[in-house]
DNA sequence: GTGATGTAGATTGGATACAATCCACTGTCA
DNA sequence: TGACAGTGGATTGTATCCAATCTACATCAC
């Protein structure tokens, strides 16, 4: 009755994930890689046979993406790949400035030198991925590693909200990706961004990060106007 | 059986909303207004039986409200209410002082008149409900008149953030309500805010949001930390 | 008496069945 | 020919049913 902060939850780290889910994981992946499209429709029943389940876990699946917002629902019309304009994608870029320096502000004083070196550690797979060009796998660790800058700032709400204007934001940066085969300076930024963190300059080390997520935005932008403009095609 | 059919109303503009939507939005009416306390278990079938539906709408309204952060479900185990620590509290209004300061201060040069009009209407309701001790209404009522304040920036994405925000906080807010009866200095700062934007003094309008949303955070803060401690009683 | 263990009831998870709704096609009539 | 109402198929929404899992209590061994 009283303070029921002990749950009994003898199992540690491992999290058993429901059949929705796992699904919704599955799902999320391939709206990123691209396999599903901005404007797609996610018909329950396709889904429901390619995942050898019924359509019961689908529908809790795509309610969970639908309050990601990668996928929209209408009534009676199904689930469709949400479709940002390109004021929305730039203001997502605002979004990360100004959530992601607050976090790496709070986190970088705090950082050891196991968790710095677990940064530098992600820094380096993701270099490897941008050179084998396997663009899935770059995104992941993309967020991996500035998710690695913030942990210390113990801010788990801030980090939340964080991670998910990522996932929106990583749609798109996997499309520039595929567009125009190369993110310009993104490599060379995130390794001096390390440099700072490392050197412990943290009003450095965020105003240098505030500058490379805007200058993505930016670079992204540019790509996504001139790619959707003559869709009219 | 077939008590709720919904009367076959052609209506346009109004959007109708869905079983599993409609129960989400009522539990979370219920949440926030204390009804289901922290750590309270929602068992599906006593709600179906409530709402005379099968367990089916309810699971995905959980599922719902669990993205929105209010209820956390477990394989097998059933849905909780979530509680805070409250340092997260906090956080979240770390969060509000953040995402509200920009909003504000990229709306409030966009307002006009009439907007700053419906702010103001919506203040005096505010006010009223406040002398009436309506504090469920209280809840709903402060968020709209913030948010009445941003809307002018088209900022939706960061709207959205917002508000999941402040859904959050505004739990603990009327928790405050019902335990001091008062919100110390809330009502007095909100129309010093109004009035700073209606002068269009915009640095000064945010400056003062922020103390405004800090200062609510503070008091809050207070209060729980003696509600919560003497918990062993 | 204390601890482990097995079993029954309750509760959730998932599958199937049925109803409601939408959409595209078609056939008719002006 | 063109517009429009009716109709059939496809898809979603909800209810019901069965299986899997957890929790609590009783039983048994030491």
């Amino acid at each position: 009755m009283t303070a029921t902060q002990k749950p009994t939850s003898p199992d540690l780290g491992i999290k058993r994930l429901s059949i929705p889910e796992a699904v919704a994981e599955s799902l999320q992946q391939r709206i990123l890689s691209g396999e599903f499209k901005e404007g797609d429709a996610l018909v329950q029943e396709a889904l429901a046979n390619e995942y050898k389940v019924s359509r019961m876990p689908i529908r809790e699946a795509l309610r969970q993406l639908e309050a990601t917002g990668l996928v929209a629902m209408q009534m009676h019309k199904g689930a469709v790949v949400t479709s940002l304009p390109l004021e929305q994608i730039g203001e997502l870029f605002d979004l990360r400035e100004l959530l992601e320096g607050e976090l790496l502000a709070r986190s970088l004083p705090n950082m050891t030198g196991a968790q710095l070196g677990e940064s530098r550690a992600l820094l380096t797979q993701l270099e490897q991925a941008y050179i084998d060009g396997a663009v899935s796998r770059w995104g992941e660790l993309n967020w991996a590693f500035h998710r690695s800058l913030y942990l210390a700032s113990g801010r788990v709400q801030t980090l939340a909200l964080a991670q998910t204007v990522n996932i929106q934001t990583d749609r798109y940066i996997r499309l520039q990706l595929l567009l125009t085969n190369a993110l310009e300076g993104a490599e060379v930024e995130h390794r001096e961004l390390l440099r700072l963190c490392e050197a412990r300059e943290v009003k450095a080390a965020v105003a240098y990060l505030k500058r490379h997520i805007r200058e993505a935005g930016a670079n992204l932008a540019r790509v996504l106007s001139k790619a959707r403009a003559p869709d009219a095609a």
